[in-house]
DNA sequence: GTGGTCTAGACCACA
DNA sequence: GTGGTCTAGACCACT
């Protein structure tokens, strides 16, 4: 389920805790569902342990899952009711933004951009 | 002119191109016009000259600028009509919108945050 | 009577270590009086046996518990008048204290949080 | 000025966290003073990068200190006026205290204790 | 089996 | 020089 791009250069561990979250968003995984074992995980991925390991303890840092150990990670009741998850990814989304507009794109191109991101599955 | 943010994540040699980018953007600096001096520059921003050569030389490798050995930096004649640019931004907005998106922000949350950064001054 | 949290990150033997001493702190379970069997515990708290008998095992090893071969487990005459658990939970008590006060808590937002974990059974 | 205790149960990273925000609280670092670099950190201490690196990461995640790659760790601006940071002692207190009732320490006991921690220096 | 902690050491980008 | 990422592998506590 979870595709990592090794030649990419957002951090393994940043790419692991996107899908997870995209995962949970999507609804493929519910709260109190139980993830696969950090140890699967790694196998699945081809990753050092640790590398997964990163991943789940910052998801586990931002209330998207928790941890018991000698149990397994499992996801957070509200999961993504989150507010601090929005604030952060409207933080980056406003660097890409300005760093555009920077490079001379204009509003327009900007809002047909948004028009077509948020058009395959209405989310508001 | 340009405002270094040494809190921020961005390496400072990114907020300069992004910052000569912009002012060239805006016109405020037209084609063939000289920028400052390397080490004008690294005195204003009192940054290391290792960092403004940096910024500088990326620039002119991106086509945004070109060096007069002796002389100086120039603003090239069609700085900003480089498509590359433009689309390698694109690229990276489209992806942090989708991210935003998978993680809840609605569209009209992102419609307001671009009105936000295309605030200051009307560009389209 | 046993109440455990599965989310917490207390282990699970610490938790049924730390309810059987309230129940006998509480005057519940008087000296002597045997407490269920491993089996039936087990079973009310949906745990694993080896948890439950570990929990049990440590409260023998602390004096708290003795148990009878093929009789059941018993609450020891002096349970609590042991000073050295008292004097390890006053110990921990005050690292934690002491912390707290180091992060900005006031000695007033201590005494509410005292009065609130002593509500539920007036104990002194 | 840090100690670390390799015999205490208490994770490594976390007696750097505490004693790192000790230090900021009691003034002796001041809001954007640099922290001495994670290297000269780990030999001082005699600990692997990767644990101080740790223990900094999560500082920076609570917002008590901030990082600028090429540069060095700097106290926050509002480091301690964090209110994650109260939380999360308060918590940590409730627990240690509902123990301590546990094993029988009366609320009168803890009460003595609490006078006693917040006698040496006034705190609020 | 599970997750948590720690070490040792490599490589990279940034200033 | 600085911090950031990643790997490999050990040991521990808990279920």
């Amino acid at each position: 389920m979870i595709i990592i791009d090794f030649h990419s250069r957002v951090p393994l561990y940043e790419q692991i805790k996107e899908q997870i979250m995209l995962l949970v968003q999507q609804g493929l995984y519910q709260p109190n569902d139980q993830l696969p074992s950090i140890r699967v995980l790694s196998k699945q991925l081809r990753l050092n342990v640790n590398t997964v390991k990163r991943a789940l303890g910052e998801l586990e840092e931002m209330g998207v899952t928790y941890s018991l150990p000698g149990r397994g990670v499992f996801v957070s009741e509200n999961a993504l009711g989150n507010k601090k998850i929005k604030q952060d990814a409207a933080a980056k989304l406003k660097t890409a933004m300005q760093s555009a507009k920077a490079k001379g794109l204009s509003k327009q191109e900007v809002e047909t951009l948004t028009a077509a991101v948020f058009a395959g599955k209405p989310n508001s």
